[in-house]
Order: C-alpha cells, then structure tokens, then sequence
DNA sequence: CGGGACTGCGACACGACTGCGACACGGCGG
DNA sequence: CCGCCGTGTCGCAGTCGTGTCGCAGTCCCG
C-alpha cells in the first residue's frame, strides 16, 4: 500500500507496530530516534511517517516542524499522552493526524489511509483509491501489482490525474499529452483511454478512475 | 474563520458546541436531523460539517456518504462511542477526521483547523438554492444528490447561470449553446429547457432556476 | 369574450458519439 | 535481417442524445 517510516524509541512498541502495519499491506522502515528518522527520510522517500512525540534527543514536536518543513510527507503522531495540549500542539505542529496509545492497529491503519487519500496531490505521489502513481518514479500500481503503462498511456494518465476531477476535452489533451496541433478530430484519444482502462481498470465498462463526460472529454477520479 | 454546519440533534450539546466554535470565530449554523442537514446544504453552501453519528432518521455514516457523493465539504464526525468500529467505518465513509464526545472546544477546533488547511479551496462551483454546478466537474447536484444532464442541457445550464438574473433570448442562446447562426425561430430552445426542468426543477410548472420571460426569453435564478 | 400568439409537453426517428476489435506502419533491439 | 512492441487509423455496432412535429394549455390584446 505505502512506504512508512516509524520513528518509535520503545522497541516493543517499534516492533509490534511494524508488524501490525506490514500485515495492513504497507512497508515499514524504522528509526529510534528524531534524528535518525530525518536522516533515514533524507536518505530515502516514504509516503508517511508515524512519529512517536516521547523520544530521546529532538522532541516529535520538533521533529515533526522539521519534516513540515523540509517537504510534503504526511505525519501521523503518536503518543501515550492523551491530554488536550498534546492534541492542539500537535495538529498546530503540523501533523496530518493524531493517534493515542495503545493504538489498536485497525485504528491507526484507517487513520493512515484516510491521510494518505487525502495528502495525495501533495507530494509526488497520487493515490485513489487502489491505483497509486508516482509521478518521479514513474511507476504505477494497482493493489500494490505494479502496472506496465506505455510511455503514451502514463503521460495520458499523468495529465488527468494532476486534477482529479476536471474534465478535460479531447482537444486538450491532444494537445498536452500529444502536442500535436489540432487537425480535424481524431479518435486517437479514445483509443488510448481505451488502452489505459484495460489495464487499471477492473471493470472497463464501469470505470472507477479515467471516466468519459459524454460530449465533453474524460475525468480522472470520482463521480 | 469558516462557515460550519452542525448536525446533532441534542439540544444542549447542540448549543454548546454551537457557542464554543462561534467563540472561536467560526460561523455557525445548526441542524437536529440528517435530513434537515442534508437540505441546509443544499440550501446554502458551508466550509465544514460536524456531524454526530447517533442521529434519528438517517444515521451518520449515510449522511457522511451522501454528503461526500454529492461534493467536496470536508465532514468531522462526533461521537459518543469510542469504540474501534466507529473510528474505522467513520474514516471508511468519507469522513475526514473524528472527535470523541465529550470533546473539548479546544481539540475540536484544532481538529477543524487541520481539516479546513488541508481541504484545498474550490473555485469554479456555483451554487444557487440546492442547486450546485461544478464547472470545472462538469458535474450538477439538486439537495446533494448527482443530476445527470446531457451535454446540451449542461451548456444551456451554464450558459444561463453565468449570468444569473440576465435574459438570454432564444437567438442568442441558439449562437451560445448550439454554435448556430440560425435563421427562422425554432422551438429547439423550448424543447431543451423544458427537458432541462423535468431534472432540475422540482415543480416545472413554476420553475425555481430556469424561468421563461414571455415575449423574449429564458433567465436563470430568482426574479 | 374570443381569437391569435406563445409556450409546455410527449412521442419518435435520425444521427452523433463512444467503445472496441482489427490491422498496418515504423522504430528498436536481438 | 527478422521479430516485437508501441502507435495511429479504420470500420462496425450499440447506445444515447437531439431535432422535429403535433397538440394542448395559457396568456395577451382587441
């Protein structure tokens, strides 16, 4: 599902944890403290963190500026202490999420995936639902199967997913995917849509993500 | 700070809450049921709802759905139980953050704070009455719930609320939507209002949105 | 009060639009 | 040189949208 990485001090707690998450499907790297948890994100992406507030060395709160600051990676704060300041300071640290200990894993995963749906077009990954797209990587993939797109289908994909929701006309698109001028109409995009379903989509008749508006264009996303 | 709809229907938390989040400079409107919720709404638009699952009627998960099916106002839920299947579900329906009753003013309104710094601000959505046109979707809601126009009906829909109040004649409309240099009168015009009123307009006789001004045309909104 | 103009409304047939499979061309690597 | 893969074109079929027609109801004006 998603690259998390959990800055957590307690071993028994770290361990349970990362067990919990890899069986919810998300693959975990861990790190015991503040500072080895921004040295490991600066050394390798990851789609979210999961930060322990009580740690040796830098605090979660500074911890959690930091990664705010430094770029657009989620954090899901963690903490035994369930008093209001913890709540308040936290989200105004600018955590996405706030889950108290002990966390039953069911409860943090849900916390999880709803800041990662919502976070999406934030960082250089988009997810909905099942489809996940990294847009520097390149890659693709559907219920963490990676999906082979051709160079054509991925820029097609790429350009509708950057706003989910819009409707954009056959005329658009050729432009920005193709770059082609405009000659005549062509049913070159309908072909290509066609191509990029059959390979995201479960039901191509009922499409989940790439939906044509009749008389319009196609829109990524829902509705 | 923002526009907030409160849905709850127990008078004295009701009011509490109302209190609490006006004194933290929020503007607050109040429902007692989902349906009535549901219809404020429609009726005009709000930043953010806080919704209390235990509702009489519909109960809060469906609301939340509907509510996120129709649009993108950003749902934080209320509750009284704490249990994991609530958070879990809730997060599941579309919810976008969850408090546990009793909740503390404070946390509540960090709680929306993140949520509404999150929600990205949406532009190119009109709403008038129940009446919600996505022009960048493409997209019409009547009361929250998805309005399927073909494309004429759509461009005759917004081609008319771009200028809400302004009669646009049957000429101008025929150049505008139909891209026609139409000599002759044609009933074309008519024909589409008229399909256009079975879907939005709940009593097409005397029409809320689309109104015939005899003798030179069509107008859209009130008076 | 009556006629004429204007509009609402249902029905229907033609046509546009899209999904989808098949095929040809061209580039690239084995 | 051959074969594979990506890409663009074509044609067919089904669906849905659209324009026309006719009738009935309503409003205006003489």
């Amino acid at each position: 599902m998603a690259t998390i990485l959990l800055i957590e001090d307690d071993p028994g707690v770290r361990r349970g944890l990362q067990l919990a998450l890899s069986r919810h499907g998300h693959e975990v790297r861990t790190a015991e403290t503040g500072e080895d948890g921004l040295r490991a994100l600066g050394a390798a992406a990851c789609d979210l963190v999961v930060l322990d507030l009580m740690l040796p060395g830098i605090s979660g709160f500074e911890v959690c500026r930091r990664i705010r600051a430094a770029g657009g990676v989620p954090v899901v704060m963690l903490t035994a202490r369930g008093d209001d300041f913890d709540v308040v300071t936290g989200l105004e640290a600018g955590a996405d999420d706030y889950v108290v200990k002990p966390a039953q894993p069911t409860v943090l995963d849900a916390r999880i995936r709803a800041v990662l749906r919502r976070s999406a077009p934030s960082d250089g990954v988009r997810v909905h639902g099942g489809l996940r797209i990294d847009t520097e990587a390149l890659t693709v993939t559907l219920h963490d199967a990676p999906v082979a797109l051709t160079p054509t289908e991925l820029r097609l994909l790429l350009t509708l997913s950057r706003a989910p929701g819009r409707v954009f006309s056959r005329r658009q698109l050729l432009e920005e995917v193709w770059e082609h001028d405009y000659l005549g109409d062509s049913r070159l995009v309908d072909n290509c849509v066609q191509r990029l379903r059959a390979k995201i989509e479960e039901h191509p008749a009922a499409p989940e993500y790439v939906q044509t508006v009749r008389g319009f264009g196609y829109r990524f996303g829902p509705l």
